[in-house]
DNA sequence: AGCACGCCGACT
DNA sequence: GTCGGCGTGCTC
C-alpha cells in the first residue's frame, strides 16, 4: 500500500504531495484524511493522508513511521473545502488545512491534547453471597442504585474499600470519555414571532441553497428569525452554523441559543482552552451537538448535514483573516458549504455592507427585509452637536448638552451607554514645545501612553519604555498627553458626576477570560450607571433600562486612511445607537461630532441606511472601488528597504505587461511602514474582469517562493488597506 | 522548516 | 593553502 501525503510544513517549495509506502501492521488503520508521522528530509514531520493507491514503485519510497489517529480528522467535505480555500487565497493547502482545525488537531509536533476518561466501576458478578464491609456496601449500594459509580465517588468513600472490592474481582472498569464543557439541558418557552418576523421565515427556503440578505433595524428580533430557522432545520433532522463577529463579545447571543437549543449547542469561543475546543470539535463530529456559534474559524464545523447557515452581523471585518495565510472570508466559505449541503445561508445585519447590500438590490442575494423594532417601537431619536461650537464652553471631552442629558438619566435612575470611538486614534505623548512625539523604534507607530504601568507601548510589535519627564529631544518639561484615552474620559466623567457608578469596558479591562461577560452582567443587574468604552459597548448588548446612547467623539474614524473609513462609521454609529430605548422606555442618542454635515452622521441621524447607501455608492463609483471594482492587494516586504522598493517596482512592470485592465497603484509605502524592523510596500489592483490574474498572480508567488529576503503577501478583497 | 551543497573572502 | 560566509535547492 502506498499512501500521497501533505506534510505540516507551510512553505510553497512542499505545497504538494509525497508519496510513502506503508507498513503491512499499520495498513489497517490508515484512512484518508488521517494524520500520519513520515521522514521527510531529515526530520520527522506529522502530515495528512490525502491519497491511498497501489504500489507503483516508481522509485525507492520511504516508509511511514507511525498513525497518529483512530478516527478521521478531514472528512470529504473538509478535503474538498481546503482545496477550494487553497485555490481562492493563493495559499498553500496545508496551510487552509491547518486553519479549519482545532490546535489540537492540526498537523504538527509537540505537546499532545488527549481526551479525558472517567472510570466508572460496575459490578462484575453477583454479589449476594459475598461477605462486605460497611465501607464496602455504601460502594456497592450505589452501583445497585445507579448501575454504576465513578471512581473518584468511590474513592471518597473509602480508597481501601475500593480496593478490595477491585482485587476481589468483583468490580468491573468502565471508560467513559468526559467532555471538558457541559451546558444546561433546561430550556425556556420561545417567544411568538410578530408577524413580520414570521413573514420572513417564511421566505426562506430551506431546501435549497440560496443567498439571503436580512436587513434588520437594530431590535427587530433578527435573531428571533435565526432561531426560527435552525428550529425548522433541527425538525428536519439538520445541523446549522451561526457566525458572529466576535464570539467572547457576545456572550447574551450564546446564552439566547442555549436557552433555546440546550446541549446542542457547541459555543467555540476564543477563550476556550484547546482541549475544551478539541472536546466541542468532536463533540459536533460525532453529531452529538449540532448547532454550532462560533467566530469566523468556526464556518469549518464539521457537521454533517447542514440545513442553515447564519452570518449575523455580516458587513464585520473580522470574518476576513486578514493577518495571515490563508486569507479567507468565512462568507465565501459559508457560499462553498451552502452549495455542498444545498442549504440556504442567511446574512444579517442593520448596516449591511455596501457589497452585500448591492447584491441583493441586483437579486444575486435574496432581500429581506425587518423595517420595524418589534413590538411597535421607534428607533431612538439622535441629536447631533457641533463640537466646534460647543470647544469655546467647554473644557473636556464633554458637551454641555450631554451632561446635562446624563444628569437627567441619572435622576430617573435609568442607564447611559458611552461610546468613546478609538479605533485608529489613542492617547500619545507629545511635546509641546518642539512637537516631538515617542514613536517605536522598530515599527513606525506612536507609541501610546499606558497609565497603569505609567509606560508608552507600541500596539504593535509590544515594545514598551518607561515614560520621561522631559521632552528627549529639547529637553523641556513640556511633555503632555494627547488623544483621547477611555481612562482619562473615566477620570473626567467621574468628576462630573460624583456620585455615579462608571463602568469601563475597553481591550485592558476585558482581555482576561470571562471579565466581559462578568461586566455585562453587572451592568444588567444595575450596578453600575454608566457604561463606557470602545467599539466592545456597540456591539449587540441588550440592557432593559439604557434610554441615552452618546457617543464622545465621532470623527476618529473617518481620519483613518481606508476607503471604508465612512462605511464603517455610519455602521458603528448605527449600531450604537441601536443600544438606546430597548424596552418599554424611549432611547435617545446624542452624537458629539467637529463633522456634523458628514453624510456618514446626517444619515445616522435619520436612520437612513439606503439614503447613506446611495451617496456612499456614488463615491465608491467614482474612485473605482468596491463594489465597483475588485481589489488585490499585495505587500512587498523585507529588511532591505532599497531591495524591496526595487521588487516592488520589478513586479508592478511585470503585472502591467500581463494584465489589460487592470489598474495597478503603487508602490506605496504601508499605513505601517516599518513594523519590526520589516519594510513594506503595498501594491493595489483595481479590476473588473481580468480572466488571467489568478496565473499572473500564481506566477509571481512562484517566482518569490524560494527567495528569503523578500516575502510577497496576496490579499484578494482585502478588508482593510492598512 | 531544516539541512547539505557549493562557491568566494580573511586567516591559523 | 583552509575555514566559514550564506545563497540555492531539495525533501517521497
Amino acid at each position: 500500500m502506498v499512501v500521497g501525503v501533505l506534510v505540516e510544513l507551510s512553505n510553497k517549495n512542499v505545497d504538494k504531495i509525497f508519496d510513502y509506502k506503508v507498513p503491512k501492521e499499520l495498513e489497517e488503520k490508515i484512512k484518508i484524511g488521517i494524520r500520519i508521522i513520515v521522514p521527510f528530509g531529515r526530520m520527522t514531520v506529522q502530515g495528512f493522508v490525502l491519497e491511498i493507491k497501489n504500489d507503483d514503485n516508481k522509485y525507492e519510497l520511504k516508509e511511514i513511521i507511525e498513525v497518529s489517529d483512530e478516527d478521521i480528522i478531514l472528512t470529504g467535505e473538509l478535503l474538498e473545502l481546503g482545496k477550494e480555500i487553497s485555490k481562492l487565497t493563493l495559499s498553500t493547502l496545508i496551510s487552509a488545512y491547518q486553519t479549519m482545525l482545532p490546535k489540537a488537531l492540526k498537523a504538527k509536533r509537540g505537546r499532545v491534547i488527549n481526551k479525558k476518561f472517567d472510570i466508572y466501576y460496575k459490578l462484575k458478578k453477583d454479589i449476594s453471597d459475598e461477605k462486605l464491609t460497611a465501607k464496602q456496601w455504601e460502594i456497592i449500594n450505589i452501583i445497585l442504585e445507579k448501575k454504576e459509580i465513578l471512581r473518584s465517588e468511590a474513592l471518597n468513600i473509602s480508597t481501601s474499600a475500593l480496593n478490595t472490592l477491585i482485587k476481589n474481582d468483583l468490580l468491573e472498569e468502565v471508560k467513559k470519555e468526559h467532555y471538558r464543557l457541559s451546558y444546561n439541558e433546561e430550556v425556556l418557552p420561545k417567544k411568538e414571532l410578530t408577524e413580520e418576523q414570521k413573514q420572513v421565515v417564511s421566505l426562506v427556503d430551506l431546501e435549497r441553497y440560496d443567498t439571503y440578505l436580512l436587513h434588520g433595524v437594530t431590535g427587530s428580533g433578527k435573531t428571533e428569525v435565526y432561531m426560527e430557522l435552525i428550529e425548522k432545520a433541527l425538525e428536519k433532522g439538520k445541523s446549522s452554523i451561526v457566525l458572529v463577529p466576535e464570539i467572547s463579545l457576545t456572550p447574551q447571543m450564546v446564552s439566547r441559543f442555549q436557552q433555546r437549543f440546550g446541549n446542542k449547542i457547541a459555543a467555540i469561543h476564543s477563550a476556550l482552552s484547546d482541549g475544551e475546543k478539541y472536546d466541542e470539535w468532536r463533540r459536533i463530529s460525532r453529531g452529538e451537538a449540532s448547532i454550532v456559534i462560533g467566530a469566523r474559524s468556526a464556518i469549518f464545523a464539521p457537521l454533517k448535514n447542514i440545513g442553515v447557515i447564519i452570518i449575523d452581523e455580516e458587513h464585520s471585518d473580522s470574518y476576513k483573516q486578514s493577518d495571515m495565510n490563508p486569507r479567507y472570508n468565512a462568507k465565501d466559505v459559508a457560499f462553498l458549504r451552502g452549495k455542498m449541503h444545498n442549504c440556504p445561508v442567511i446574512l444579517g445585519s442593520a448596516t449591511p455592507s455596501l457589497e452585500t447590500y448591492a447584491r441583493a438590490l441586483k437579486g444575486v442575494y435574496k432581500l429581506l427585509n425587518l423595517p420595524h423594532r418589534v413590538n411597535g417601537k421607534s428607533l431612538p431619536n439622535v441629536k447631533i452637536i457641533d463640537m466646534n461650537k460647543e470647544i469655546k464652553f467647554s473644557k473636556g471631552h464633554f458637551s454641555k448638552e450631554l451632561l446635562e442629558k446624563i444628569e437627567e438619566r441619572l435622576q430617573r435612575k435609568e442607564q447611559c451607554i458611552l461610546l468613546l470611538n478609538r479605533r485608529g486614534y489613542s492617547s500619545f505623548v507629545s511635546c509641546k514645545n518642539c512637537g516631538f512625539t515617542f514613536k517605536c523604534p522598530n515599527c513606525d507607530i506612536t507609541l501610546t501612553y499606558h497609565k497603569t504601568s505609567n509606560t508608552l507601548r507600541c500596539h504593535y510589535c509590544g515594545y514598551g519604555e518607561k515614560t520621561f519627564d522631559v521632552c528627549p529631544k529639547c529637553g523641556e518639561k513640556a511633555l503632555s498627553n494627547l488623544g483621547v484615552g477611555t481612562q482619562r474620559v473615566e477620570e473626567e466623567l467621574q468628576k462630573y458626576f460624583k456620585n455615579s457608578k462608571i463602568l469601563r469596558m475597553d481591550y485592558d479591562t476585558t482581555s482576561k477570560k470571562g471579565m466581559h461577560e462578568k461586566m455585562i452582567n453587572a451592568f444588567k443587574k444595575h450596578e453600575y450607571d454608566i457604561l463606557l468604552g470602545t467599539q466592545i459597548v456597540a456591539k449587540g448588548l441588550d440592557f432593559e433600562d439604557v434610554t441615552l446612547v452618546g457617543v464622545i467623539n465621532a470623527d476618529t474614524g473617518l481620519n483613518i486612511p481606508d476607503f471604508r473609513s465612512s462605511e464603517n462609521t455610519f455602521s458603528l454609529l448605527s449600531q450604537v445607537a441601536g443600544r438606546s430605548g430597548r424596552s418599554s422606555k424611549v432611547g435617545e442618542v446624542v452624537i458629539q461630532t467637529f463633522n456634523p454635515n458628514h453624510y456618514a452622521i446626517m444619515y445616522t441621524k435619520s436612520h437612513d441606511y439606503i439614503g447613506f447607501y446611495k451617496e456612499e455608492m456614488n463615491i465608491r463609483r467614482a474612485l473605482k472601488y468596491p463594489p465597483y471594482y475588485y481589489l488585490v492587494n499585495i505587500k512587498v516586504s523585507g529588511k532591505d528597504e532599497k531591495e524591496i522598493l526595487n521588487e516592488a517596482l520589478k513586479i508592478k512592470r511585470a503585472l502591467q505587461r500581463n494584465l489589460k485592465s487592470t489598474i495597478i497603484l503603487g508602490p506605496s509605502s504601508a499605513t505601517i511602514f516599518k513594523l519590526n524592523n520589516i519594510y513594506r510596500y503595498n501594491l493595489v489592483l483595481k479590476y473588473k474582469k481580468e480572466d488571467n490574474l489568478t496565473s499572473v498572480l500564481e506566477k509571481i508567488i512562484e517566482h518569490y517562493k524560494s527567495k528569503v529576503k523578500i516575502k510577497i503577501d496576496i490579499d484578494i478583497n482585502p478588508s482593510q488597506m492598512l
